[in-house]
DNA sequence: CGTCTCATGTAAGGAGTTACATGATTTA
DNA sequence: TAAATCATGTAACTCCTTACATGAGACG
């Protein structure tokens, strides 16, 4: 149910055609919320019948027209309304948490692959979110400009702090990732080196983990 | 896919009933995977038509009889396959970084409920994740002892390091999120005092978020 | 002449949530 | 005698993923 949410949100800084959200989405916005097209057309269309958003046809010179999405007071009031209430924490379900905890069933090879794998995927977002981080510190991105625009300095800067906090999470976040996968690299290290009991075929498998 | 790596990986440490599995997913091990008993007990059903757990009616004394599922020699193979195979990483889709990228959008008083609760949430896990370390130190968990049992003792020491490092991972992430919560908290003493432009009605808040 | 961008979806299926349903036995 | 534990599900629904579908204009 967020989705919607995260539509308004977006939909915040101004109106927008699905295309539009789609690419945002995909990149910049995407690292806060990501949804691919066969979410945001649907949902669009779900939330201009609940009265949250108001579609216009609009023309798009010679490709036709296009649909530009914009939130009703009502959609408005309703993203308020989340913004403000208490938010559920879904419990955990993460694979990479459920692999290290039976970590002997891996080959040493594909446990230290696993480890750093873990390390090359969260460097590179690091690097995604430095990168968000200097476009709203430099002013640079352009949802965030029309967003800003017309707003007094003093709440420009309150919004884009906002948006900074958001990514320092997510670059957290990764960064605890890092670390962690980084000292199971070191635990596989000490002990790797001996040959797994759980290496051979099933068979034998069964015996030695269930004793 | 991942529940029934869950299953597997749960029944490697022997044979257990669906309710003895919902129990544990719901506690201790519920922490490095949680599935409530209407995705358990048909999930078991499919992987017994696929092979890969075989069920067994036993005894249940006056309760008359329980089906007790244990891996087949199938299962165990396809386990350690997922345990070998490269992770997919899901793109990011969390309500609480959506929150705070757009916590201009909430009152004073609901960002800051926001962030205490978040602090309270993770610091009550931490809580949790400890005693499990400590259960998995001390030899006190059940299924554990069930797993090392006949194990060689190097290798039970392995196998208890691997649990180990699972709830590191959880009280890493935990504890980063208490930081940025709290990195929140004064974000928020900062900016908060003066009264916020979205406190209106819609109406207004459409022109002052809109631009 | 081919690929990229703009623009908008459908369709099928898997995964997870929430609520409901049932009944015996054991414990406080 | 009321509540908790043992034991096993179904049903409806939401949310998300993956694959497929289409067509015009812009760019190189």
């Amino acid at each position: 149910m967020s989705l919607r949410y995260a539509l308004l949100a977006l939909l915040s800084a101004g109106p927008m055609t699905g295309y539009e959200i789609s690419r945002r989405f995909q990149s910049s916005v995407g690292h806060v919320w990501h949804a691919p097209d066969s979410q945001i057309y649907p949902e669009l269309r779900k939330m201009e019948i609940d009265g949250l958003v108001a579609g216009a046809d609009v023309d798009a010179g010679p490709r036709g027209t296009k649909r530009v999405y914009r939130p009703t007071d009502q959609g408005t009031e309703a993203f308020r309304e989340w913004m403000n209430a208490p938010l559920k924490y879904a419990l955990d379900r993460d694979p990479a948490i459920l692999r290290a905890a039976y970590l002997e069933w891996s080959s040493p090879e594909a446990a230290r692959r696993m480890m750093q794998d873990h390390i090359d995927h969260f460097a590179a977002l690091v690097g995604q979110y430095d990168q968000q981080v200097f476009e709203i510190d430099e002013r640079l991105n352009v949802v965030l400009l029309r967003r800003l625009n017309g707003l007094p300095e003093e709440m420009q800067h309150r919004v884009a702090a906002f948006k900074r906090f958001a990514y320092e999470g997510l670059i957290a976040r990764a960064e605890a990732e890092i670390a962690w996968a980084q000292r199971g690299l070191r635990l596989l290290e000490r002990y790797s080196p001996a040959a797994s009991v759980f290496t051979g075929q099933a068979g034998e498998s069964v015996e030695a983990g269930a004793g």
